[in-house]
RNA sequence: GGCCCCAUGGUCAAGUGGUUAAGACGCUGCCCUCUCAAGGCGGAGUCAGGGGUUCAAUUCCCCUUGGGGCUACCA
């Protein structure tokens, strides 16, 4: 609204190095929504230029996330564009020439210290109480000076020369103005010795080349920002506008990591929680809608979201949120799909087999049925399924052991029993009216019988409905189970 | 340590120079019911602290405190 539409360009740049972050899935929602929202273009980038942590594999789980959460790209890796390539390890020679033009200019020099003379430089000043940064050694280099050093068979980095004095102020979408002073940044590496560019330097490039219009990003990159704007105004680059979106927390506000539970999409997918609510959930973690509803599928959230709904504080990751969503999408969910999400679960609980004959797989799916209320995500089913499952009934503590003492218990199952052993099949139906028959034949209440009924079957005070249970245990298992648990 | 960002219930959060300070999750009570879950209807619970500015601050400014980020030849 009151943007030049057509224009946008936003981007997702994400490093290829572990598994997929759910707050990196959150940054690509964010600049999703934003040009969905406008019609405007996201770009895959892949942000390889560490090579120690980067991997193909890693960057095939990113696309794989992507796709599943139903974040689909416009340019970038695999889909191409005019701007490409899209991994920052083949652009190498983008890079080159502006490095060119950064050293010919003396804008940026090459420097020649060590890692252990850096090192030595950093503990000398934090000794003192200064903050660590680089002090300038190679700035003023020679020509001699510098055929000295690379005899002596140094590798040189080259570093931006940092201007001195000069308060750098931007405008960030979602934090108003922020400014920098230039004399708290030391001159930085941008090319390394290895010749792959730094990312504070690579990043600009690319972004710039790539015509990006809007940087939105986690604010973690936000102190970067200062560094960035420079390298844009040494090479007369026009400058994005940015936006930094906070950080997910885990549940003690320290940054979301392994041991705040699952923390990658992957391990998400992997307990059975539905794209659509996870998106709906993140879409919630830092950005709020306008009114009360908070159930939005993709497409709208697309109508709705605004960047300047964004909020400026850090989120904490509720999990308890996150299962309310799931479990209500997951009750929309038809109950085959459901069923086909509860299968792995089941099989790893070594509840089912591989292969299952069609009438155990309708049976398999209707005991999903009868628990789905009874779960936030699939990986849940499993240990509310077990009822259906473990004929080998115990009694979980002294309260169910108490109620199957009771007086009046052994004619409810006696009379049960005689019921049962009268039918062929059982439907829910009967179960009902048989349980009540004899409620009203032994003048005991509805509790007085279905709960005794209950335990013996289950060894458990709660579960499905007996209704539901009875049924899909079939008689032959129902009368097995009351004899075990009465004797 | 320095620099930067942030601060409304336990959590996500709306909101404004004057409001009974929304809503949601969670917690909790009641209803429904064989139980639990689901569902319906209620309830408790918040403007971090201290100074200003102002007739009036949760809202504007400053400080403190707290949290987070950056300070790499990681991104």
């Amino acid at each position: 609204m009151g943007m030049s539409t057509e224009k946008i360009r936003v981007r997702f740049a994400p490093s290829p190095t572990g598994p997929f972050h759910i707050g990196g899935a959150r940054s690509a929602l964010f600049n999703w929504l934003f040009a969905r929202h406008y019609g405007g273009k996201l770009i895959l980038r892949i942000e390889d230029t560490d090579l120690e942590r980067s991997s193909r594999e890693s960057e095939e789980n990113i696309k794989e996330a992507l796709r599943w959460l139903g974040i689909d790209w416009d340019e970038g890796i695999d889909v191409g564009g005019e701007h490409g390539p899209y991994r920052q390890t083949e652009r190498l020679p983008l890079y080159a020439e502006y490095t060119t033009r950064l050293l010919e200019s003396g804008k940026a020099y090459r420097c020649y210290c060590t890692d252990e003379e850096l090192e030595a430089e950093r503990q000398s000043l934090m000794a003192k109480g200064l903050m660590p940064q680089y002090m300038g050694k190679c700035r003023n280099l020679s020509a001699e000076d510098e055929k000295k050093l690379i005899s002596e068979g140094r590798k040189p980095t080259i570093r931006f020369r940092v201007p001195e004095n000069q308060t750098i102020t931007f405008h960030d979408a979602v934090r108003e103005t922020v400014s920098f002073d230039s004399n708290g940044v030391g001159d930085f590496v941008i090319v390394k010795s290895d010749g792959f560019p730094v990312y504070n330097y690579a990043v600009v490039l690319d972004d710039a080349l790539m015509k990006i219009t809007h940087v939105i990003r986690a604010e973690e990159h936000l102190s970067n920002t200062p560094r960035q704007i420079l390298i844009y105004q040494a090479l007369g680059l026009p400058l994005p506008e940015f936006g930094h979106i906070s950080l997910i927390l885990g549940k003690d506000r320290s940054k979301m990591s392994k041991r705040h539970g699952a923390t990658s999409v992957e391990q998400y997918k992997a307990l059975g929680y539905l794209p659509e609510a996870v998106v709906n959930f993140l879409a919630l973690l830092g950005w709020s809608p306008p009114g009360e509803e908070e159930i939005f599928s993709s497409a709208e959230l697309v109508k709705l979201f605004s960047l300047d709904h964004v909020a400026k504080n850090p989120a904490v990751f509720d999990i308890d949120k996150l299962n309310w969503i799931n479990s209500l999408y997951l009750k929309k969910l038809d109950l085959d799909s459901l069923t086909d999400m509860a299968l792995p679960h089941l099989k790893a609980a070594g509840m089912i087999a591989d292969d299952l004959s069609t009438e155990r797989m309708e049976w398999v799916r209707q005991v999903v049925g009868a628990v789905r209320d009874y779960v936030s995500f699939a990986a849940q089913i499993p240990e509310h399924a077990a009822v259906f499952f473990n004929d080998d009934v115990t009694m979980e503590n002294e309260e169910t052991t108490a109620i199957l003492q009771d007086p009046d218990v052994p004619q409810v199952m006696d009379e049960f029993l005689a019921k049962l052993g009268a039918m062929e099949t059982i439907t829910g139906e009967q179960v009902h009216a048989t349980l009540k028959a004899i409620g009203k034949e032994l003048k005991l209440g509805g509790k007085k019988v279905f709960m005794p009924v209950r335990v013996a079957l289950t060894g458990k005070m709660h579960g499905p409905e007996l209704v539901s249970l009875i049924p899909l245990l079939g008689i032959d298992r129902t009368v097995a189970r009351i004899r075990h648990s009465m004797s």
